[in-house]
DNA sequence: CGCCAATACTTGAGTGCTCAAGCTTCTGCT
DNA sequence: AGCAGAAGCTTGAGCACTCAAGTATTGGCG
């Protein structure tokens, strides 16, 4: 019975290896991780190519300080700015450069060929790849709904680390 | 077209959001991760409750170093144990104490808890949780079989085909 | 035996995320 | 208008992993 238990650990291992994949792949050619990727695609669907810092968390399922970390080398090496909200101070847009732009779709096509090749054979051609968006998608409505607010692990048994 | 590079940032969602999930209840009942739960479920699992380091990592998808630091709070908190073997001193197993026996028993039974609340619904029911452990599993073949070593400098922009 | 490469593991430094706590700015209530 | 609380973001501390380098130990080979 224990099926949607070896699911749940099976999805994370396949997971790790795949994010290795892109990794090694994205950061020999770009010099970006496949989780720099994820975000600059998502300034780069979004309507003026950039987003709130609050709304780009959300869509990342990051927290917001996962965020504000991850755009710092982003905005290093100039592929994404910071752009203040004139009617809303408080606000700081994550706005792709032009650079950003033309570089993301170098790096959309590299990812494209790293998915390709893993998802090649005979299962994913013939509608496996459809059903598991499909099944994907289901999972994070569902496991996403009641994993809200959790806390911190210690307090009773465990003590880690020091 | 990029369907399978969407796929795969589904799936990196759709496994934080999973994991999240259990970590807020294993943590919450039992003082430990998920992760945790992977390495303890490992060892229940082998032949007298216990594993070589190196071995340990490979079945788990981890590094060695991984491997090292993650036992240590289970070490700390009672459930393993490190045993010398007796023909090779560098091998130091990871070994299931009787605590960590219960334990991982009665996290066993929370872990399913989660996952089939997670698993429920139509979607599942119908076969879509044995579906998805097989695409899982072909995907876990095809991603890890090419991510190992890749820290080469690979120069020109990608020109591969099928 | 003496040496050397391979193996098992640990440790140091660095990355990427988290939560909690902080600052600033906006909004709604009175 | 004035203040309480919410909203957006950043910062500090800490965890979990990584790779690279370091320490033992083993086993093959002269």
């Amino acid at each position: 019975m224990n099926e949607a238990l070896e699911t749940s650990l099976r999805l994370v291992r396949a997971q790790a290896a795949l994010v290795k994949r892109f990794d090694a792949r994205l950061s020999g050619l770009h010099g970006v991780s496949f989780a720099d990727l994820a975000v600059l695609r998502c300034l780069g669907q979004a309507e003026g190519g950039r987003m709130r810092r609050v709304d780009l968390a959300q869509a990342l399922g990051l927290s917001a300080s996962g965020v504000t970390r991850g755009l710092i080398p982003l905005e290093r090496i100039g592929l994404v700015v910071r752009e203040p909200d004139p009617r809303d101070a408080r606000v700081a847009y994550a706005a792709l450069t032009p650079t950003g732009r033309e570089r993301l779709d170098e790096m959309e096509r590299t990812a494209a060929e790293v998915a390709e090749s893993v998802f090649t054979g005979e299962v994913w051609e013939g509608g496996g790849l459809a059903t598991l968006v499909d099944l994907l998608d289901a999972l994070e409505g569902s496991a996403g709904a009641g994993a809200a607010r959790s806390r911190k692990r210690t307090e009773s048994t465990a003590d880690r680390h020091g």
